[in-house]
RNA sequence: CGCGGGGUAGAGCAGUUGGCAGCUCGGCGGGCCCAUAACCCGCAGGUCGCCGGUUCGAGUCCGGCCCCCGCAA
């Protein structure tokens, strides 16, 4: 390891990306020398500007943040990343394309973490994919970046068990926590020369795409499994949710399965609880719901507070 | 002034044409029972979001404001 702390500048937007800047931020080998972050954007009912996580940690730590729109043929940016003559560049889900006239800057190289073992789920809702395809592990991988999505030279790669009960929020939060280490262990070896980049085999390659509220729409007609698959993977967002008499209604994890002879989407009682039928002659038996207009509230007071609910059917 | 739902007991809700503010659960006390989160009896707990107006009388009708939530972004 070279005596001074390596140069770093780090790209990265949402909640997720946050411990893995504080991780680095935290390391005597390493100096940020700057952020890049997505702009402010218009959050919340009132759509007021809210600034993105990275740059909440970020600015009260005194740390430069670059949020330009885009840097794709954005010369300005380009140069005042050059001036930092920064080492390596580190990128957790930044969200935007990153040209190649900004990759070549940095000697070191590039390096980018993506929650998923690659080649598998390259794109933007691994964490997600992994989750909705029923999967028993997934994992962290370290990797160098080149003008290809997910697609560079793999550095390192740590393997998760999954239980089959994980979020995206608390599979996103895992994967931070033993991502970071990963990266830091990573970027060290790396620089030192003993890691060996080894090239993804494309022909694996599986692609997911970014998650649209119309996804996370309940289709009762699928089994059980699949659908509480899908409750888990779409919190906390957008939150699966259904119609029941043309108002929208949110189900939260965690869901239990159970057997039914109901039809796909109707509302009966089975041992108190809230059931739902699904489309293979089990039931959904969620904890938490939220009808529009309402707070979130555990699913058993749905059925008291709406006398004559059972035999509903959403759609 | 983007569209829509809502604010009533600790929690979740009902309240019809204005006429003594209710239900379920929870809490407290008692009973039954080998026992119980089950069952029976009783008790406590509310400025009905805030302000003003109409009225003999407003949770309810009218006007203004605050807050929560679904859509939208």
């Amino acid at each position: 390891m070279a005596n001074l702390p390596t140069k770093i500048i780090f790209a990265g937007t949402p909640e997720f990306a946050v411990p893995f800047l504080a991780e680095l931020a935290n390391d005597a080998d390493f100096e940020i020398v700057a952020i890049i972050t997505q702009p402010d954007k218009p959050a919340g009912r009132k759509q007021l500007l809210a600034p993105p996580p990275v740059k909440v940690w970020a600015s009260s730590r005194g740390f430069t943040i670059f949020q330009p729109e885009k840097l794709t043929a954005n010369h300005q940016i380009i140069n005042e990343l050059k001036a930092l003559s920064a080492d390596v560049l580190v990128v957790v889900a930044y969200g935007l394309i990153i040209p190649p006239e900004i990759l070549a800057i940095f000697a070191r190289g590039n390096i980018n973490v993506h929650p998923s073992l690659l080649p598998k789920y390259r794109g933007a809702s691994p964490v997600q994919a992994a989750i909705l395809a029923g999967e028993n592990h997934s994992g962290v991988t370290i990797m160098l970046m080149d003008e290809k999505m997910d697609h560079g030279p793999i550095l390192a790669q740590e393997e998760l068990i999954l239980s089959g009960n994980e979020t995206n929020e608390s599979l996103h939060q895992l994967m931070a926590t033993v991502g970071k280490k990963l990266l830091v262990k990573t970027i060290k070896k790396y620089l030192v020369g003993q890691l060996t980049p080894q090239p993804q085999d494309h022909q694996q390659a599986t692609f997911c795409k970014e998650i649209k509220k119309e996804d996370a729409r309940i289709d009762w007609s699928k089994s059980a499994l699949s659908i509480s698959r899908q409750i888990r993977a779409y919190y906390p967002w957008p939150i699966a949710w259904s119609l029941l008499d043309g108002r929208r209604v949110k189900i939260f994890p965690p869901v239990d399965i159970g057997i039914s002879d109901k039809k796909p989407g109707e509302i009966f009682q089975w041992q108190g609880q809230l059931a739902i039928g699904a489309g293979d002659n089990q039931a959904l038996l969620p904890m938490f719901i939220q009808l529009e207009g309402k707070n979130k509230k555990p699913a058993e007071y749905f059925i008291s507070d709406n006398n004559g609910i059972g035999g509903k059917i959403f759609s």
